[in-house]
DNA sequence: ACCTGAACACCGTTCAAGT
DNA sequence: ACCTGAACACCGTTCAAGT
């Protein structure tokens, strides 16, 4: 439980990371600028020398996760199909690595600079693939959308510990009601939203692909 | 500021309500078991002789919201694919009316009997589109998390003042970055999300169409 | 320049007591 | 049965003081 002292004075980089790791060991409910500090064996209050608030800690810890979207190793393939679900399995790897903190980065209302940088790209893509400006915002919108609904989705169960739409939910229920719910649900088993998280992307490159047969 | 103190004795409803009205005028921030104590004149602690915790509350609250999807006057249309839109836009309006609420309704991880009677809607919809079982589930999740994750995103902007994907926010970066972005937002105005939603919804419908065909 | 420590105005919740 | 009020163990943040 003891922690080294920093042998390295405060920054906002090691806050960040400290804070980070905190929330995925402990979870965000334990996660306060006073356990913070003391995790960084320091006063309560001596974080706030280089960050002014907790909501800036907060918007700061985003946009350093979201760094690590754009900044992997791998190379972004050609074709924008390709690219495209590249993109969202990256976010989806990292909202699944970070899934302690991200249903309040997604209920937060700032745009980092990192994150404007990733939709900058998935425009850049739709663009690619020939879509008029207009369509590209709109398609934009709704892939983040798309993406971003998902993983809440499986975070949410990922918390439950219940499969897919809460079949432990489902029981607490009277047993007529939710007809389709239930005779649908029984037969699957596992991996579901990754599954699903497949279904919709394609389900969208389809459409995008309907959109430019169009034109 | 003064408030009437009510005659009938406290009730769960009577509390969902209340705190329902009290975040709609002040926002969640200002929200808490106390301050709703004080708006229904009573001690801070009577609460919880009819609601365990604050948690409990809120999926109270939540459960109670997502009551006005389906308790809607218009009838649901015939056709499966205005039946869905029907759902989308209702979802979509009863977020946008607990804008205030909905990001934290979000990011909570307990599905309420309400809300699974509206997926379970949603589910026999997409069975009589004539989508299979393994289908209708992952096209199910899909429409889910597309439209959970568009009213997340307009509900943010709602927020911000800031028209779309963070205008003011991108002003306050380099001149030559986010090139994409910059050039495909600034002729466009108003009514965006609106729009994207629309796109998106009939995105998903044309890849319903395309996986109908295949069988 | 950087950190400390007391203090302020709050939280959610427990528990014994009142009617 | 229903509500009260003091108390406990916390919060984020301000501010004057230390080194």
């Amino acid at each position: 439980m003891a922690k080294a002292k920093p042998r390295i004075p405060l920054s906002p980089e090691l806050i960040y990371q400290m804070a980070l790791e905190q929330i995925n060991q402990a979870g965000l409910e334990k996660f306060s600028m006073r356990s913070l500090a003391t995790r960084l064996g320091v006063d309560p209050m001596a974080v706030y020398h280089h960050i002014p608030s907790k909501a800036a800690l907060m918007e700061g810890i985003y946009d350093t996760i979201f760094g690590e979207l754009l900044a992997e190793d791998q190379p972004m393939p050609d074709h924008w199909q390709d690219k495209l679900l590249e993109l969202a399995h990256r976010f989806r790897a990292l909202a699944l690595r970070h899934h302690k903190l991200f249903p309040s980065l997604i209920a937060s209302n700032h745009i980092g600079h990192n994150e404007l940088k990733a939709l900058d790209t998935l425009l850049g893509t739709l663009l690619e693939a020939g879509l008029d400006p207009t369509a590209t915002v709109q398609v934009g919108d709704s892939v983040f959308a798309l993406v971003t609904g998902f993983v809440i989705l499986e975070i949410s169960e990922l918390q439950n510990t219940t499969p897919h739409t809460g079949t432990e939910r489902l029981e607490s229920e009277n047993q007529t009601d939710f007809i389709n719910t239930r005779t649908l649900l029984e037969p699957l088993t596992d991996n579901l939203f990754r599954n699903s998280f497949e279904t919709g992307l394609q389900l969208i490159i389809d459409g995008i692909k309907v959109k430019l047969q169009k034109n």
